[in-house]
DNA sequence: AAAGTGATCATG
DNA sequence: ATGATCACTTTG
């Protein structure tokens, strides 16, 4: 089943687990690949020294103040793109990075197979046929740790156990 | 351990 | 216009 808009509109903090083991949906010139996802973390608000919309709103980063349902894809060192889906209600930034799916670890790698890039930022996940995500009743266990990559952030922040990372599951 | 790579943002 | 920064990956 298609995930829809009510699916998105949770709470980035709400929906990074609940992410986890659901179907990655990618149509690439009408060849359909669906691949698990394994691995998401959180990025919350102006709050969050982590997050791209700390510094405020700006051309980058306004879609994170959009309404949930829509891809966040951006240039990550000149050479990676990330692909996060945007959460929550209009006007509070937020979203969730995903960092892995099945035999694809690492959020530049997934991108890369997936071929995606800054042509679907803002992408519309609900009604796109390009790419989407789907739940088949799989049921995740997983473990918490820090989020990779943001020594930048304040220590406060960079100790928040905002990474979700699948460790098994099951169909029901 | 460190390069490679380019969009983005703040400064001038 | 310029320079610093950066939610990564690969190589040695």
């Amino acid at each position: 089943m298609k995930l829809g808009k009510d699916f998105y509109t949770k709470r980035a903090t709400e929906l990074a687990p609940l992410l986890l083991g659901k179907l990655l949906c990618r149509n690439i010139d009408g060849k359909i690949i669906k691949k698990r996802i394994t691995e998401t973390e959180i990025y919350f608000g102006e709050n969050d020294s982590a997050c791209h919309a700390s510094r405020g709103k700006t051309e980058r980063t306004k879609i994170l103040y959009e309404e949930g349902g829509i891809a966040y894809v951006y240039l990550c060192y000149g050479i990676h793109h990330l692909f996060n889906v945007v959460t929550g209600l209009k006007d509070f930034p937020e979203a969730v990075l995903i960092r892995g799916i099945e035999g694809y670890q690492g959020p530049g790698k997934l991108t890369k197979f997936l071929n995606i890039d800054r042509a679907l930022n803002g992408e519309d996940l609900v009604n796109s046929d390009k790419l989407w995500i789907e739940d088949d009743g799989y049921v995740a266990k997983y473990i918490t740790t820090p989020r990779i990559g943001i020594d930048y952030a304040s220590e406060e922040d960079r100790k928040r156990l905002w990474r979700f990372v699948l460790t098994e599951g099951e169909l029901k």
